[in-house]
DNA sequence: ACACATGATTGGTA
DNA sequence: TACCAATCATGTGT
C-alpha cells in the first residue's frame, strides 16, 4: 500500500506545543506533551474552540488524519476481538420474573388479580372480609412501589437515550477528526447501555427488597396487631356476658360471630380464650363490663341472640335474662368456679375448672384476692 | 415515657 | 384437638 505524503520540511508547531519545555530533561517529549495536556484544562472555552479549529484547518490535517485510519485499520481486528459476547443474565431475568410475579412490572391495573389476589390469599386466616383494611394498606404501598420504580425506570432509560445521545454526537464530531467507524460508535452504545442496565438491575433489586419487606410485614399478624373494632368487641361481649355459664361458643356460633364482627373464627377462639382466662383472674375489673352488657342485653333484646339462635349453651336454661347487675354478679359467681357444662364439649375443661374450683374466688369487694387459685398475669 | 389493654403465640394438658 | 396459662408484642391513654 502507498504511505501518506510525509511532509517534506517539518511543518509549524502547533499552537498547544509552541510552549517550550520549562525544563525536564531532553528526550521523548511525553512528559512536555502532558504538561502540555494539563495546561489545556486552564485553558477557557473559547480558547479551546480557536484551537480546535486551527487543528481543523491546519494543512497536515488531512495527512495526519489518513496516517490514523492506517494505524486503526490495524488495530481493528483486535477491537473486534475483545468484543466479548454477553450471556442472558440470570440474576436479571430472576429479578424479572418476581417483579412480574408481584406485579411491580406490569403497568397498574384498575382491576382485581394479580398482587392483590396473591395478598388476598396471603392473607392470615384467610378470612375474606376480613384486614380489609390492611388490603388497601398493602395495595396502596405496592402501588407506590410500581409508581416509584416505573418512574425511576423511565428517568433511567431517558438518562440512557440522553447520554448516548450525546456520546454519538461527541462521536461523530470527533470522527472530523479522528477515524470513528460505526462499528464503534455501536460499540460504545452498546457499553453505556451494559452500564445503564448495571444501574437498572440495582434499581429491580431494591425494589424487589421492598416489596419483599411489605409482603413479609403485611404477612406478620403479630406485627401488624390491630385491635379489635367497637363492632367486633360488642358481639363478642354480648356472646360472652350472655354465656357466662358456658362460655364456650361452638364452631357454628364462633363462625357466626366472625361473620358478625369481621374477624376470623380463630381470631375469636383467641379472643374467647383471653377473655375467659381475664375475666378468671381479674373479675373485679369486668364488673363493670359485665354490667354494662347484661343490662344491655336485657334492655336491647338480647343483640347477640338473635344472631346466635342455636348457641350450645345447653346445660344451662338458655340465655341469661339478666336484668340488673345483681343478676349479674350471679353470674360471675357461677364463671367464678368456671366449670363449663357438662355437654358443652369441655370435660377437660371441666376437670381443670375443678382443679380452680378448688378454691372458687369469691366475687366481692376484694375479686382478686385469691392467691391460692390465681395467680398474676405478669402482662396485666 | 410509662402503664395498662389486648390480640397473638407458644407449650403443656387431657 | 380444644383449651389453659404464660408470655410476647403492639396499641392506646395519660
Amino acid at each position: 500500500m502507498d504511505s501518506p505524503p510525509r511532509p517534506q520540511r517539518p511543518a509549524p508547531p502547533l499552537p498547544a506545543l509552541r510552549r517550550p519545555p520549562p525544563g525536564p530533561p531532553p528526550g521523548p517529549d511525553t512528559g512536555e506533551v502532558l504538561q502540555q495536556i494539563m495546561a489545556i484544562t486552564d485553558q477557557s472555552l473559547e480558547e479551546a474552540q480557536a484551537r480546535k479549529h486551527a487543528l481543523n484547518c491546519h494543512r497536515m490535517k488531512p495527512a495526519l488524519f489518513s496516517v490514523l485510519c492506517e494505524i486503526k485499520e490495524k488495530t481493528g481486528l483486535s477491537i473486534h476481538g475483545i468484543q466479548e459476547e454477553c450471556p442472558p443474565n440470570a440474576q436479571l431475568m430472576r429479578l424479572d420474573n418476581m417483579l412480574l410475579a408481584e406485579g411491580v412490572s406490569r403497568p397498574e391495573r384498575r382491576g382485581r388479580g394479580g398482587p392483590v389476589a396473591a395478598a388476598n390469599t396471603a392473607t392470615p386466616g384467610g378470612c375474606s372480609n376480613d384486614n380489609s383494611l390492611e388490603h388497601s394498606d398493602y395495595r396502596a404501598k405496592l402501588s407506590q412501589i410500581r409508581q416509584i420504580y416505573h418512574s425511576e425506570l423511565e428517568k433511567y432509560e431517558q438518562a440512557c437515550r440522553e447520554f448516548t445521545t450525546h456520546v454519538t454526537n461527541l462521536l461523530r464530531e470527533q470522527s472530523r477528526m479522528r477515524p470513528v467507524s460505526p462499528k464503534e460508535i455501536e460499540r460504545m452504545v452498546s457499553v453505556i447501555h451494559g452500564k445503564f442496565s448495571a444501574i437498572q438491575m440495582q434499581l429491580k433489586q431494591s425494589t424487589c427488597e421492598a416489596v419483599m419487606t411489605l409482603r413479609s410485614r403485611f404477612l406478620d399478624a403479630r406485627r401488624k396487631r390491630r385491635n379489635f373494632s367497637k363492632r367486633a368487641t360488642e358481639v363478642l361481649n354480648e356472646y360472652f356476658y350472655s354465656h357466662l355459664n358456658n362460655p364456650y361458643p361452638s364452631e357454628e356460633a364462633k363462625e357466626r360471630l366472625a361473620r358478625k364482627g369481621g374477624i376470623t373464627v380463630s381470631q375469636v377462639s383467641n379472643w374467647f380464650g383471653n377473655k375467659r382466662i381475664r375475666y378468671k383472674k381479674n373479675m373485679g375489673k369486668f364488673q363493670e363490663e359485665a354490667t354494662i352488657y347484661t343490662t344491655k342485653m336485657a334492655v336491647g333484646g338480647l343483640g347477640s341472640q338473635a344472631s346466635c339462635p342455636s348457641t350450645p349453651s345447653s346445660g344451662s336454661s338458655g340465655p341469661f335474662p339478666l336484668t340488673s347487675a345483681g343478676d349479674a354478679l350471679v353470674t360471675l359467681q357461677t364463671l367464678a368456679s368456671l366449670r363449663p357444662a357438662p355437654a358443652g364439649g369441655s370435660l377437660r375443661s371441666q376437670a381443670r375448672g375443678s382443679r380452680l374450683g378448688a378454691a372458687p374466688p369469691v366475687l366481692t369487694a376484694s375479686p382478686s384476692g385469691d392467691p391460692g387459685s390465681i395467680s398474676s398475669d405478669a402482662s396485666n
